[in-house]
DNA sequence: CGAAATCTTGAACAGCCTCAACTTTCGTGG
DNA sequence: CCACGAAAGTTGAGGCTGTTCAAGATTTCG
């Protein structure tokens, strides 16, 4: 039997502040039981490649990810950016192969899960699987804030927004405290998600920090004014549904 | 009883091109079975609102809808076009509440399940429950090329990628033939999905027809030179999924 | 037929890109 | 531990793409 208090190690951050508490111990601890275990990747590792059957789901333990596209000219756009608790490519899953690449960013901790163990599981626990979904579907709405962000804000905005939203799913996972938090991205990375060039990005952190909201350097960021910089990124933190929200959309 | 003629009237178009004939018969008919029935609005109608709780989810049968959000200045940002076949607002079932509106762009008719009935089917059809799943990560597929759309392709790209992503879905629900298909959108339409101005769209429209690439007016579009808007577009179809290209990421 | 909505075109402007050079930081081996 | 080369960040100048503002043409519809 394994030692209680390691237990949920590999699900520990999953959907935390989202619902998580919604998920039966039972099935939590179906989902840990049917893992095929922890795996290790360095960074900036390509880990599936688009049209690639896929047979593995992957949930990131610890480190960040990235989901991207490349255009003809090979610029790459970053259509995802994964914290610790997001299952990574669980739409693989119904979907059997991708439509993107999936790399890391930094050096990572992840587990795995058959999509073989995963149909077994779903097809025995329906509360389960409505979470899974659910957490698919997380994704899905950063997606649509992804393409408002891109759609209708400017650089700074741009930029900013992104900056909140990774404050947010951070904090809600215990890995940013008082608007400061780890983030391993270059500027260039910065513009791949932001549809800019790195050149501009450099300009928008300079603003950004020269307005007192923002600071970030080598990884490091620093949020100096959290008003501000969701005013500017015209940011509100409903579209990841977290917990303290969810209460009011019940009734 | 109702007419066996007409039995599957309702979800005809669901999933059409993509995965439809993996759906089982009895699955078919049970989800056909606990539909509360069919509803029609007029052009232009909002149906849903962000935030609110949501208690039923929407199939499209005919015509189009969309989904969007202001930012603070009222503008908008399509973050979704559907078609029918379209599970509109299915997400709405494991999220319980919404992120973004939703509308009607021409009058419409829709077929809708409370998400009682949704529980209860999913709870007793693995198979079918992953399907559902599926069409929702379609839209998820779709809001990641968007995302690419917005951020890697100039004006003409973004109006040339939307218009062949708009043949490519309605012919799969038959609804486009020969690259000519009904559309029912204004410029400003355009432009809101495309992160233009009306004023530029239009330019563009004239610029593609110029090149003989595409006409589109009046809500009909007709494509002149698939390979040549594709191009412009650097549009590939892969990611919707389709049954032809399906089979090749099988093995 | 008239009014409103939509489309079209022009001119000037602004935001972001491109290109290029230079500085700082990081990583590695001597 | 320092020296070196590579990677990342910084800054400037000029140009292009798409915006804004404005006016006029066309279409739609009651």
């Amino acid at each position: 039997m394994p030692d209680a208090s390691h237990s949920n190690d590999l699900t520990a951050r999953f959907l935390l502040g989202r619902r998580r508490g919604e998920i039966g111990e039972d099935d939590l601890a179906a989902l840990e039981a049917a893992s095929e275990g922890e795996r290790h990747y360095p960074a900036r590792r390509v880990i599936a490649r688009s049209g690639e059957a896929v047979t593995v789901s992957t949930l990131l333990i610890e480190g960040f990810m990235c989901r991207y596209m490349d255009d003809r000219a090979g610029h790459r756009q970053l259509v995802a950016i994964h914290v610790p608790g997001d299952f990574v490519d669980l739409h693989g899953f119904p979907m059997r192969w991708l439509d993107h690449d999936i790399a890391t960013i930094g050096p990572v901790r992840v587990a795995c899960w058959s999509h073989a163990s995963l149909e077994t599981l779903t097809a025995e626990r329906p509360k389960l699987t409505q979470m899974l979904w659910f957490s698919t579907l997380l994704d899905a709405a950063m997606h649509r804030e992804w393409v408002f962000r891109l759609g209708r804000l400017d650089a700074a905005g741009r930029v900013a927004h992104m900056m909140c939203e990774m404050e947010a799913r951070l904090e809600m996972v215990g890995l940013a405290k008082d608007g400061v938090f780890h983030l391993p991205l270059k500027q260039a990375d910065i513009a791949e998600a932001c549809g800019l060039t790195g050149v501009h990005v450099n300009r928008v952190l300079r603003a950004l920090r020269e307005e007192g909201l923002l600071l970030f350097r080598g990884g490091e960021a620093q949020i100096l004014d959290r008003d501000g910089l969701r005013r500017v990124a015209e940011f509100d933190p409903a579209y990841l549904y977290p917990d303290d929200l969810d209460r009011k959309h019940r009734g």
